[in-house]
DNA sequence: GATCGTCTTTGCGTTTGCGCAAGTTAAATG
DNA sequence: CATTTAACTTGCGCAAACGCAAAGACGATC
């Protein structure tokens, strides 16, 4: 048995279900761990596993037929990703890449499918979670395409330090490593760009970087710029 | 009784499902008709109901806390649109006005979810297109993320032309008013730069257009461009 | 068919952001 | 500890796109 449904009722893909229904969802949960860097599938892979991330974190990400990458999302705990699966024939459209070591749950296609026929609160749960992932993907549709970079890659920051926050002395640290790179794939620029802003964020005090790592020192500094308030 | 069974199984929201049932769910639809220019919903009203759209075609815009409009997505016949309201509490987050005179079909989210729990096949069906829904916005996202505006633009109209083309002896006419306005919003632009691109592909005589009107005489010429296939 | 309101076009100057190139820093490796 | 590797910074020139302003074109309306 993995984990105790206790503890996995907080999963709001099992919201609302029995101890009972839990159970048998999780009896039948194979636990999938990925090293730091590995992936949990690729995109173009045949999408037959669906899963919740239970530790670690994962990034989403898609590479462009010129080869150039977007990083479309990031899981954290306890996230359900892959759901895609849930589409007869489908393929991933996005890489599930570990940007920690990471653990998941998983089961398959067919699986799943046969309980959320029995289980129409588990149905009706997956379909909240997508329904909730459509507004953020709307709201980051919408951040690209009226708001300049500075706003974007404040946006961002913020909502990254929701998800993976973790309070110490000197500020809110992204806790995951998280290159210039990467942030300019989150937010549709060059590194370069991200790389210029920083400095200059830097400069304000409003935020200590350092080599794939950023502490957010002043988080309403950023919320101001987010939301384009003058000085 | 709205329509019969036959034609609406057609409907992917009602895919493998019985006559009996679909017949149950015909039973409490209401049929609401909206004319051009008028509204289904606004952004931020309650979500309260769920539609399918049967005839017309439906914009889901956005506006910015500054007033700036994002074009979200263009409804045609016969997809399931304010699926959000399956949430509990959620407010729309777009709003949805009638691009010509439209009529749809809708269901509270009490009945719903109601139904939802006896038909899981209705649940997975729901599913379904919200998967898809959400490639299709990642899709854009990545368009807007990686590409530059003529193939935005590109890209934009062979997607509306797929959606709402219209055979003529000049082209293919994208049969909804449309403005240089609304091409903007749609691909994260201003007015200016699509009329510019657009004087340029029509002097190349890949399009004809006129006011809040585009014919695609040679759909090739864009997909190159929307590719990005050189001379 | 003249008038009015929109939508559209286009010139022009400006801004934003790109992206090379070269140099710098910091972690990892042996 | 020296070396290597990869991430990061920054100057600089350039291209893309913005956005104002003013003129033009198209439909609708009376």
């Amino acid at each position: 048995m993995i984990g105790d449904a206790s503890r996995l009722e907080q999963i709001p893909l099992f919201y609302d279900l029995g101890s009972v229904e839990v159970d048998r969802l999780l009896a039948v949960a194979r636990a999938i761990k990925v090293p730091d860097g590995g992936f949990f599938f690729l995109q173009g892979d045949p999408a037959e596993h669906l899963f919740v991330l239970q530790s670690g974190l994962v990034r989403l990400g898609q590479v462009t037929a010129e080869g150039q990458q977007v990083l479309q999302r990031v899981i954290a705990p306890v996230t359900l990703f892959g759901a895609v699966a849930l589409m007869p024939e489908a393929l991933y459209p996005v890489s599930a890449e570990a940007a920690a070591e990471s653990q998941a749950l998983c089961w398959s296609t067919r699986q799943m499918m046969g309980f959320a026929k029995e289980m129409p609160t588990l149905a009706l749960n997956a379909l909240r979670m997508m329904a909730s992932h459509v507004q953020e993907i709307q709201d980051r549709f919408r951040e690209l395409a009226t708001q300049r970079v500075e706003r974007r890659l404040a946006g961002a920051l913020l909502r990254l330090a929701s998800q993976t926050g973790r309070k110490i002395d000197e500020g809110v640290l992204i806790d995951l490593t998280l290159s210039r790179q990467d942030l300019a794939e989150m937010t549709g620029t060059t590194l370069y760009t991200v790389s210029r802003i920083l400095s200059q964020w830097e400069d304000k005090g409003l935020i200590r970087s350092g080599r794939e790592r950023v502490v957010i020192r002043y988080p309403h500094g950023l919320v101001r710029i987010a939301e384009d308030i003058g000085e």
